[in-house]
DNA sequence: AATCTTCCATATCGATCGATACGAAACCTA
DNA sequence: TAGGTTTCGTATCGATCGATATGGAAGATT
């Protein structure tokens, strides 16, 4: 898992996984059928363990606002955990891949909009309770969140180191209307 | 430039660019010595090319919030060009790579690093006018927005819209103070 | 017109990719 | 203890990678 989010998919060869797990390439294939099978485990894996912070956050019984606080921070700190790959794996594991590849670009897409999915389902559920004011559409925003969070993985992987990606997560935040305060009705920026 | 821009600097094969090209191996290697050498041409052309609306923005003789909204509005318009690959080369170009391709991993880096120092420069303009009032330091607001245009690009790549991208700028710019106006001394989120 | 030089596309290079066939060692059964 | 079976690591598979050697066509020179 660790590989995969350090170099990608199809950046990480079999010799480097074999070495890393100490395995022969038979018993590869035989816990794993294949390299893609493999990569998919790891992305289980990864969403089991590394990233229970935004689930947490986004299900917690706290204020939108908080909510959205908790998973920003959240990623500040899972984005920069010493000793782990920079970074988000649903990004770093294939931005940018070959024709052969695709399909695995395709399932961390999808990783990726789901993402975006749960916060605006959070978002919808603040503005139903009148706990999200103003500004542009639960959509759009949920777009800006995931948005930034993919930005903070990239900025991570650049070397940010978690003070600074929190700094960015709170400075994302002030972009959300404070609770029961309205922002000023600037429509058009 | 394209396909490097389309699938990353390793995913793109010589047989890819030969085809795109119309031109035989040995021509291509007459003429750019090498994929790496190729690569960096493509990356210069970009540079010229495709973003130029990132100098236009921060050299403006515009107020710094002014500034940063076009530099964010012309991320939105030219991360989601029709007939261009979504997203930003400097980002997709390289993002994870292998041990191999370190050197070119390493340049990406060193040009989204460039662009993040820019913002930061003409953030501290701003400062030293009386522009930009509060809130985070200057490498701190820059890292912000460099970020939001990593996110933007990421988000372009999966597919958003040019009206997505500008939702999200717009929602990205409401996270610094507007001009003259105190955000209100919420020190720590 | 015959020869020579230049140029260029095809065919192929060694290396590495993901994946597997095969032979040896270990173990269970009789 | 001998035989049969299973397991497992090495050696190698075909495909493709980036990069180049070679044979033949085109043009210049004598």
């Amino acid at each position: 898992m660790h590989l995969f989010w350090e170099h990608g998919y199809e950046a990480t060869s079999l010799a480097m996984l074999r070495e890393a797990m100490g395995l022969t390439p038979p018993q590869i294939y035989n816990a794993f059928t294949d390299k893609e099978t493999l990569f998919r485990k790891a992305l289980t894996r990864y969403h089991e363990t590394e990233i229970g912070f935004a689930l947490e956050a986004l299900s917690a019984p706290v204020p939108t606002r908080e909510a959205i606080r908790r998973l920003l921070l959240g990623a500040a700190e899972a984005y920069s955990r010493p000793g782990k790959p920079g970074g988000c794996l649903f990004v770093s594991g294939a931005l940018a891949a070959s024709p052969q590849a695709q399909a695995i670009a395709d399932e961390l897409k999808a990783y990726r909009k789901a993402s975006e999915a749960a916060i605006a389902q959070r978002l919808a559920k603040g503005r139903a309770m009148g706990d999200l004011p103003e500004g542009p559409s639960v959509e759009g925003f949920a777009k800006y969140i995931a948005g930034v969070m993919n930005g903070m993985s990239i900025q991570a992987r650049d070397g940010a180191s978690a003070e600074e990606l929190r700094i960015m997560a709170q400075t994302a935040l002030a972009a959300l209307p404070a609770e029961g305060q309205n922002r000023g009705a600037s429509s058009k920026e």
